[in-house]
RNA sequence: GCCGACGUAGCUCAGCUGGUAGAGCUAUCGCCUUGUAAGCGAUGGGUCGGGGGUUCGAGUCCCCCCGUCGGCUCCA
């Protein structure tokens, strides 16, 4: 569950999925932090500060965007070409990957990643956070007596703690906090860095009755070390910082909502209180930050997905059952069109299977096993016979395969569908189409020899590539998802494992392409390479996965006949290039904020006749478009002009054509690009162009 | 599933401490005949998410469900 950032020349962080950021002390870091306490604040609007605690060498400035950033470069890999869809594989650069602040060599070893890394915690912004939920702490115990606290880092926004309280905590409490909190700054309580041994810490933190301290102590330390510990006023912390050298310093906060959160991320642990909040250096940054939520909010793809009836939800169909309205079929459409061509270009073929299959598939694919709370209820047939929804497509794309003998002339074998499958995800990770209990995989099953291997996941992590591309896609990044040290959640051999991983991790440096490293994140059958983007909230999620399986070839008893005539098992590599239908529209939705490029647009060309006397030539005009195969909604109402217009540019509709006298006196066309460009020309003129934009799927 | 917030017309929302629902947009019909960001009028539209309860009286208070949103967990 731990990722490591691997971008050589930038400053490397470790991140904990679970609990992102400044988590407590690992026991391999406790111990004396050197350097001068309390240095005297130094900040302004620059964004450089001194921070108590820890040896930093004066002062450090920090450039970051308000979306607290880090993480996603831009445009990852060169040489992105949409008009040349089959490229070679560009020229290889070895990368190595970053294990504990160590340079790894290609052939590297997996170790186990520190939950922690000495930069991350001295970034200025997060030095801010990590305080400010020191202050949250303090002000939280003192207004609640008893309450229990458990930790609380900085995350990419901002910050949270989690408390174990005396009693429940509601959105309605938030203010008093608050005000609390803003005591405390005024007062300026010092952040006062008090090294214990383990013995006196345990002591301390009895005294203290906080047990979920003492957990971290009793975990993490042993005696030999000096534990780091934090004082804020009466507020005594676990930490081992760096902190601000005084409450004062904290310019701007804000809490933001409550939540739950299970103690060390278990669901089987008792729940926690967690309190998420913001903290800037100044209030004009805060106010930036929660303008940019609220413009967040506006491009979100449900409230988008309604305003441009792309997609609708009606608990009638069941949830997370997502209804494609006539403008999102549209775009659907058009997307799996491109999809399709494309892969069959690449020799992939495809093919259509149904979305039900006998249980005891499932049963042998192993997904019943360790999925099945997540798998639609069974469905029994008076005969007996158990039938599922299918949560994906492998075990019917391996009938395919198994309906011959398969030669190693065969080999590679591309299998693909764009198939619906049915997951019953729980009622509370459903999130509008991001997250849903139907969906359309760009789903596809490699069946290769293991010489091929390679080539394979280089092609598809380059078609991957060239859907992005053409989409504009280009904030992303690459995950490799490993095992974590439980090994148990997997199956199949350390060295199917370590020739899957291997097998990844080469494809990834032949291309040059820098990666993290998503400890806990591989399948149970093999690991694999996630392409990992942002929503508009910068919420992360997986969109296109490439995955090397050793353990469905054998479950399934797959094999080809090599050229000595011998049986021989294929490696499967399963790839989602573009993810699911729904996720990869509702990312676009946010992406494009509705603007679709025309080529998408489920209304390419709004014709508007001035007034019903043009309506005719309006016609006309909207019937040679129509014929050109061209998406027009003629607006035949009897309005305004300016009423259309804006009509118009709330739908996002890329071309507006008004028609009035001059027009039909010059036989033209007066087009408006929703850009806001406008000029006058002919039909014939008009479409040219609008039909090499759209050939050219320009954006 | 768990924690928190929310749920009033198709959409966006108003409705103070309980006294049997309102606006704008949309839709329909009519007038206007319009030149690139919103012409005018009329009409239609809600068992206030559902079910219980308290009360003379519940959109408003209480309980239980359902759903949505934000987190947590999960994500083949």
């Amino acid at each position: 569950m731990v990722w490591h950032r691997v971008q050589p020349g930038v400053r490397g962080r470790v991140r904990h999925a679970d609990d992102p950021g400044l988590v407590l002390p690992d026991g391999a870091h406790l111990g004396p932090v050197p350097g001068p306490d309390l240095l005297a604040p130094v900040h302004d609007h620059q964004r450089s500060l001194s921070i108590a605690g820890a040896a930093l060498g004066g002062t450090r400035r920090l450039d970051r965007d308000h979306q607290g950033g880090g993480g996603h470069g831009r445009d990852p890999g060169a040489g992105c070409n949409p008009h040349h869809p089959v490229r070679a594989p560009h020229p290889g650069r070895v990368v190595a990957a970053r294990l504990n602040g160590a340079l790894i060599a290609p052939t590297y070893t997996l170790q186990p990643m520190p939950e922690y890394d000495a930069e991350y915690s001295e970034d200025p912004l997060y030095v801010l956070r990590h305080s400010t939920a020191h202050v949250l702490a303090a002000a939280v115990t003192s207004l609640y007596p008893g309450t229990k606290y458990a930790g609380g880092p900085p995350v990419e926004n901002g910050f949270y703690y989690d408390f174990d309280l005396p009693r429940p905590l509601g959105q309605e409490d938030l203010p008093e906090i608050e005000r609390r909190m803003a005591e405390i700054v005024a007062r300026g309580d010092r952040f006062e860095q008090v090294l214990l041994t383990h013995d006196e810490a345990v002591q301390r933190f009895r005294e203290l009755d906080q047990p979920y301290k003492l957990h971290w102590v009793g975990e993490k330390a042993s005696d030999d070390e000096l534990v780091s510990c934090y004082r804020t006023g009466d507020f005594f912390d676990l930490c081992r910082g760096p902190h601000l050298a005084s409450a004062a310093d904290i310019p701007a906060f804000k809490l933001m909502r409550v939540a739950g959160a299970y103690w060390l991320g278990n669901e089987h642990n008792r729940q926690l209180t967690r309190i998420y909040g913001t903290a800037w250096f100044s209030k004009e940054e805060l106010e930036d930050y929660l303008r940019a939520l609220a413009e967040a909010e506006r491009r979100d793809h449900k409230r988008l997905g309604r305003e441009l009836r792309i997609f609708a939800l009606d608990d009638r169909t069941g949830l997370g059952n997502v209804l494609w309205l006539p403008n999102g079929a549209t775009i659907r459409r058009e997307l799996e069109r491109w999809i399709v061509d494309e892969e069959v270009a690449r020799g992939y073929l495809h093919v259509v299977t149904p979305v039900v299959g006998r249980l005891e598939l499932y049963r042998q694919s192993g997904h019943w096993e360790r999925y099945r709370d997540s798998m639609y209820p069974v469905m029994e047939a008076e005969n007996g016979e158990e039938l599922e929804l299918r949560p994906m497509n492998c075990p019917h794309h391996i009938l395919v395969y198994q309906q011959e003998i398969r030669s190693y002339r065969d080999l590679p074998m591309r299998i693909a569908e764009i198939g619906n499958n049915y997951r019953w995800e729980k009622s509370g990770e459903l999130m509008g189409m991001v997250r849903v209990r139907s969906f359309a995989l760009n789903d596809a099953h490699i069946f290769c020899t293991p010489e091929q291997l390679h080539q394979e996941i280089v092609g598809a992590i380059e078609l991957a590539r060239y859907f992005m591309c053409t989409l504009g896609v280009t904030e992303y990044r690459y995950r490799l998802s490993v095992r974590d040290p439980d090994k148990s959640k997997y199956v199949g051999t350390d060295e199917q494992w370590a020739n899957a991983e291997g097998a990844l991790v080469g494809a990834l440096e032949s291309l040059g392409l820098e990666y993290e490293l998503g400890r806990g994140e591989a399948a149970f059958y093999g690991p694999k390479i996630d392409f990992q983007v942002r929503d508009v909230q910068r919420r992360e999620f997986t969109n296109s996965t490439v995955q090397v399986d050793f353990q469905m070839p054998e479950r399934f008893g797959l094999e080809y006949v090599a050229p000595d005539g011998s049986r021989q098992r294929p490696v499967m590599v399963h790839r989602g290039a573009f993810g699911s239908m729904e996720r990869m529209t509702a990312y676009l939705i946010e992406l494009y904020d509705g603007a679709f490029p025309t080529w998408l647009a489920p209304v390419q060309v709004a014709v508007l006749p001035v007034t019903d006397a043009h309506l005719p030539y309006a016609r006309e005009v909207a019937g040679r478009l129509r014929a050109a195969r061209v998406r027009v909604h003629l607006d035949d109402r009897p309005d305004r002009v300016g009423k259309k217009v804006a009509e118009a540019r709330d739908q996002r509709i890329p071309y507006l054509v008004v028609v009035g006298a001059r027009e039909v006196e010059g036989q033209t066309v007066s087009v408006r690009h929703r850009s806001g460009e406008q000029r006058t020309q002919t039909v014939e003129e008009f479409l040219a162009r609008l039909l090499e934009e759209i050939a050219q799927r320009r954006r």
